[in-house]
DNA sequence: TTGAGTATATTCACTGGTCGGTATATATTT
DNA sequence: AAATATATACCGACCAGTGAATATACTCAA
């Protein structure tokens, strides 16, 4: 039986991702797997028991760094929330401008995968989203009650998800800054509406 | 040599179109689109060079009915821009309840075809994201100059880009209504800027 | 310490099926 | 007869996944 962690299996992992994120998951081959990492493709169904199983494992594996990386881009800069959120976006700019870069893998996963609802790799981008959208109300939540922090959480990850597309579509990482400046002034205009009803009371 | 138009041409775009949007580029082959049409694969191509020729004809034809669908929900609504531009949202949740509704083909096409970027299909898909964009932008001329309506048009794509994105993966019609909101919301406040500066004038 | 036995890990060679695309022939229309 | 349009039958490449054999590493009794 296959263990859940080995070095081989690792391996395969790394290079796999770097394969569906570079080329999508439809456009990569197990056979092009096995000759990146450098083994046969039969390890690779030692290890995982689908081409299947391998993307859902890939997606599942990438989830707590990601978030970590949006976490650390925040907690890094300097300002109110609405700048620190905005300072996520202007990171993200910087980082499309890469040749490499090729938007979200867990959106591009779920859209390659539009005709297979079950499978297991949309049920780790969702899971992946929710927990974003999640650590967003939490630091919201300084600026109003729950309900507008899970708002503003929802409308921020609708700017984030769409400038990922947009960027990717047209190539252009401005968008990435129009969409941080549009989510800073939501968040503002949440904190606006706070200071307005503590007057009124 | 094969015309521009033709009933059967017509009939192989409707069907492979269908097709490629209710299950992905990828996932559909074109010996299924020649069974769906009725007709030999030869026929296919007889009236179209390539598979890939065939994605960015069904993409050049959906873009002027798709902005006219946009525009339609627009004028027939209520209110002013903000409200205009929100029923757009409103209605796409609406569309987006229905089962076989599966996100943007647009953005589907760009996703599935990253590893291509000189994919003509790639050029509609921008073509088009340009022409919406560009219209959102005259409508919104009336809120504030060029600058000011150019930014919200961009901001309005990004949130509507953003929550085609989202509801596809989650599933979930209530993001179009919430980015409805923030889209509404950014307008009024462009409006409300334009007032400020006025009124200090 | 060694050697037999067992679980783990990997290789080679292969399969059935699907894919995009085509060579050739044949109708149908002008 | 010439141009347009469709059908039959086929090709080589690729794809996800597998059967059988083998190498490596660990376990434990003699």
């Amino acid at each position: 039986m296959a263990r859940l962690s080995s070095p081989t299996r690792d391996r395969i992992l790394d290079a796999a991702g770097k394969l569906f994120y570079a080329e999508g998951l439809r456009a990569v081959s197990m056979d092009g797997i096995a000759e990146a990492v450098g083994v046969t493709k039969r390890t690779l169904y030692y290890h995982f028991r689908s081409k299947d199983d391998l993307i859902a494992a890939w997606l599942q594996m990438r989830d707590q760094p990601n978030l970590a990386v949006f976490q650390h881009w925040f907690a890094r800069s300097e300002g109110d929330v609405a700048d620190k959120v905005q300072a996520i976006f202007d990171q993200l700019a910087r980082a499309a401008r890469r040749r490499t870069w090729k938007g979200c893998g867990f959106l591009r996963a779920s859209v390659e995968l539009v005709n297979l609802p079950g499978h297991p790799a949309i049920a780790a981008a969702r899971a992946h989203k929710k927990r974003v959208e999640a650590w967003l109300c939490s630091v919201l939540r300084e600026v109003g009650d729950d309900m507008i922090a899970q708002t503003l959480a929802r409308q921020v990850i609708l700017l984030l998800d769409g400038a990922f597309a947009v960027v990717l579509l047209h190539r252009d990482p401005e968008y990435f800054e129009v969409a941080g400046a549009a989510a800073a002034a939501l968040i503002r205009r949440g904190r606006h509406e706070i200071l307005k009803e503590q007057r009124r009371s």
